[in-house]
DNA sequence: GAAGCTGAAATTGCATACAATTTTGCCGTC
DNA sequence: GACGGCAAAATTGTATGCAATTTCAGCTTC
């Protein structure tokens, strides 16, 4: 269980902040699928496996539950989130929204050090994606999340930057549900025309090939209503 | 929603979620001005103030902290937030962005209820604004944000919803610190311009309606850079 | 008088204790 | 055997206590 402190990047972690340290994890496991949507984090157990008492686990838990990874209901406890159809539906109506924003001022504001950063990460995702075995099929699909992270820090804006981080996230878990090839849920070559289009400073086009990724990505799911009878229809067969 | 809660009556539903409430407060009062930018927000002052122990007020305060309403610094404590210009700038640049998506589906979705809804409130602004005094002028900017949250309900985007209720306080915020006219920032005709827009089911032209609407409240902002020495420009003359 | 230092007071970070609520297992009844 | 209710166990909500950190007043020194 030696993880070793994967968010660390962002180079930001102030040297002690327990709190912002177990969110991380719990978001990456999230994210990772390793926690199951409907889990629940019981604020003792969390506690007792980051070795720390019951406030700060619930500081962090609060914290997920704030960008909509978690659900809490009152004197029940923090569930993994399940999101709906819909809620899924939302989560990509507001990417559609926002990132082509994003990456509009990302087109006019991009260094050619960002452009080396992103084609870095180019060759990583490729890496991932000629592995195989489920650990690397993992590391692809978070890798591809991180891509889209990477532009949104160079759009410029803090506050559309966190907002997509949650969308990022919430992403995750919806593909995590309703994904139906589970595997190429990114198309990498649509990564890679992103990156050029942004090398070539052209926005009108970074911003339709990124529209049309997200288009790509919606596609894959399969948003069908298991709403009503859910649990009566998931077992009838 | 449960928004209007305010300084008395908390026999009843205020037992049910007092963080909730305490945080409801105090967005209140910071987006009022009643707390100005920097105050200082102890939690043992929050908590005495609405008598439960710290350990709520502190959640609270977090709460508050997640939506940039408030800065928390390790031990020192939380303040309520003081944006700098670059940040003034980022809401609008958000604003900019989410606003027309929210209000083209607004175009698309909206009732004959919610225009009724709108137009009732138009009439509430009007009456405010033909108030005197500075209590009037307080509930006409707030009025104002409401509308803006109105049209966010009608989107029919919980997420987008809950990211323009953000952008929409720390809106407030930054009116509040660099607000030129202080008072009519909102033109209330381009608001009823809005709902016509919306009746005729025009989103093309509603959406032109609320960018230039954002623009001309942006146009209002006094956002020369104040980052550098401050204090000694400040007192200079 | 201004700058610097020191210790007390105040404040936060965290752990723990206790009350309130929900969950669970058990048992009697039908 | 199923159902309903009841009590124990587990879990959350909240208050409080203690250690660590910061703030500040008062004192010393230059």
């Amino acid at each position: 269980m030696n993880r070793i402190d994967s968010t660390s990047a962002d180079g930001q972690h102030a040297a002690e902040d327990r709190t912002q340290a177990i969110h991380d994890r719990l978001r990456d496991a999230i994210v990772d699928r390793r926690l199951a949507p409907g889990t629940k984090l019981s604020e003792g157990e969390v506690g007792a496996l980051f070795d720390v008492s019951r406030t700060v686990a619930r500081a962090a838990l609060q914290m997920l539950a704030f960008e909509g990874l978690v659900r809490i209901e009152r004197n029940r406890g923090a569930f993994v989130a399940n999101p709906s159809p819909e809620e899924a539906r939302q989560v990509f109506a507001s990417r559609r929204l926002i990132e082509p924003g994003i990456v509009a001022a990302a087109a006019e504001r991009v260094t050619t050090d960002d452009l080396a950063r992103l084609r870095a990460h180019l060759a990583a995702e490729r890496r991932h994606m000629h592995e195989r075995g489920p650990d690397a099929r993992r590391a692809e699909i978070k890798a591809s999340g991180e891509f889209h992270l990477l532009l949104a820090a160079m759009g410029g804006n803090a506050i559309l930057q966190r907002f997509m981080e949650e969308l990022i996230a919430r992403s995750f878990l919806v593909i995590a549900l309703y994904g139906r090839s589970g595997a190429s849920s990114c198309g990498h070559d649509e990564h890679d025309a992103i990156v050029d289009a942004l090398e070539r400073r052209d926005a009108a086009v970074a911003v339709a090939l990124v529209v049309s990724h997200i288009d790509h990505i919606e596609a894959d799911l399969d948003l069908r209503a298991r709403t009503g009878p859910t649990l009566k229809a998931a077992l009838a067969p």
